[in-house]
DNA sequence: CAATAATTTTAATGATGATTAAAATAATGC
DNA sequence: GCATTATTTTAATCATCATTAAAATTATTG
């Protein structure tokens, strides 16, 4: 048992992979609408129509779950920057294009993705992983900002505060939205606006 | 023994309601610190010199403790809400105001304010009660914005998307801010301005 | 179809940490 | 200082889930 085993991170193997991305998915929605203490396995397990002793087939034991959860939602991020920053506009409009590709991302099919409530929960070495991509996709933001600032795009700014305002207002997105698609448009239509609205040089 | 009785929400007796004050403040830093699952009533007793058991002694419960937290961030809110209306300047500068107060509050001597977390795992009076607080809040921002519109001092905007966008923003201060004073000040000296920036009417 | 591997379930077990009761200590008012 | 009340501790208990092992089922492959 468990021969194509959950820690061989093997992204080609699609019967496993796909199977354990949609308990991912569940297990993001169960956290984001009930806790993090409130969602129980039984509570994922349900969403997918199994038992919780089988999500230990897909995973090691709870703290992985959120682990896995975590790293997804770094890894949308991660997409939705690469993908802004490859379309090599100027820093405001890279700035905008990440946001909308974000939100898109969050909003989307590829949600939902799971706030980071529980970081300080994980085990050290997990903790430690999910931090530095943290901190990673922050920097790539303030990176963002610093080049629309040395293009003239963007007026001078403080890049860490304003990197936090505007990554705070995306993390939080989760906690409030919960998959009306009504909703979801009017988000993406006025998040990056909003959002990159005071960065603009004058 | 408990003839002051914790039920009876009594805001005179200072030597009860001090001490679970301090109390309400250590929970808030250990939930901010370690999240909800992992701080343990331990966790909070330590921090005050006390046994877990003692705790009891002040809140019926973990949940009432959680319940408690957030009640007092949100009055937290309040209270900045009203400081800024109260000083009666128009829309645009009642709402810097206003961001000013609630982060020197939630930064300074008041904080830490429990970040809302785990809302969803309150018993239903509790989490009707906190929801019905925050949907407050959100409506009297709201209504700063919609003033600020007809006074002329804020840009036309959507009302919803744009309080979501400010106040999930600074819901997540508490996730990275842990005391430092140094960048406790720079918060203070930025956000207002970074947060009220898109606002304002050309 | 047989044989092997993958997936899920059933049925216990176990650990953690919240909770409680009773006793002990400290504080306060007379 | 005595009596009463407030506060805290000690020492169990309890409940909830997470977790595990073994068995059962389902899928795959030759």
């Amino acid at each position: 048992m468990q021969s194509r085993s959950p820690g061989t991170e093997n992204a080609i193997d699609t019967r496993f992979s796909l199977k354990r991305n949609r308990m991912l998915k569940a297990a993001a929605r169960c956290f984001n609408l009930k806790g993090y203490s409130g969602t129980s396995l039984k509570d994922v397990a349900d969403l997918l129509g199994l038992t919780d002793a089988a999500l230990y087939y897909y995973v090691r034991n709870k703290q992985e779950l959120v682990y896995l959860c975590y790293v997804r939602a770094a890894d949308v991020g991660r997409e939705a920057m690469q993908r802004a920053v490859d379309e090599g506009e100027d820093g405001l409009e890279t700035v905008r294009r990440y946001l909308r590709y974000h939100i898109e991302y969050m909003v989307g099919d590829q949600g939902p993705v799971a706030i980071m409530s529980e970081i300080p929960s994980l085990k050290p070495e997990h903790r430690e992983k999910v931090l530095e991509l943290s901190r990673t996709h922050s920097a790539a933001f303030e990176a963002l900002l610093e080049r629309g600032i040395a293009d003239g795009s963007i007026a001078p700014c403080d890049l860490r505060m304003t990197g936090n305002a505007i990554m705070g207002s995306l993390n939080w997105i989760p906690k409030w939205f919960h998959g009306d698609p009504t909703v979801a448009e009017k988000i993406l239509e006025e998040f990056p606006r909003i959002l990159s609205a005071g960065l603009a040089a004058r």
